[in-house]
DNA sequence: ATAGTGACTGGAA
DNA sequence: CTTCCAGCCACTA
């Protein structure tokens, strides 16, 4: 099973209303420094997925994907979830961060 | 194997 | 707080 597959494999049990950074997806996985690969995989997903993409974002808890309607498709589905986002467009680690998933201590991002 | 690209991150400016 | 920059990892040509 190569890279991608396990990203697949590990944000498909993020539970709904829930959210996990690139770089924690990576941590599972044992390479905390392979964030960007990880977008490499969710961008290599099919459309017709059934794997919770949209619970990944960036460390600022903020949507990363850029052009297109791809970051307001995103955020339509998390805040169907119940995910709330601020005035900057972020939403709150503390509350919706998977709890399967710890981070720096800094966490003091809104 | 080398080089370029990006849904990333942490630290410096 | 914002912008920049240099690593890092996986993928593709």
């Amino acid at each position: 099973m190569d890279f991608t597959h396990r990203v697949w494999h590990v944000v498909r049990q993020c539970p709904r209303g829930k959210v996990v950074s690139y770089g924690g997806v990576a941590a599972i996985l044992g390479t905390p420094r392979a964030a960007r690969g990880v977008g490499q995989a969710l961008q290599a997903l099919p459309p017709d997925t059934k794997v919770p993409w949209w619970r990944v974002i960036n460390r600022n808890a903020e949507i990363s994907i850029r052009g297109g309607h791809g970051p307001i498709l995103q955020r339509k589905l998390l805040e169907k979830e119940g995910v709330k986002f601020n005035r900057a467009g972020r939403t709150d680690w503390k509350k919706y961060g998977w709890d399967g998933v710890l981070r720096r201590p800094l966490d003091a991002n809104e």
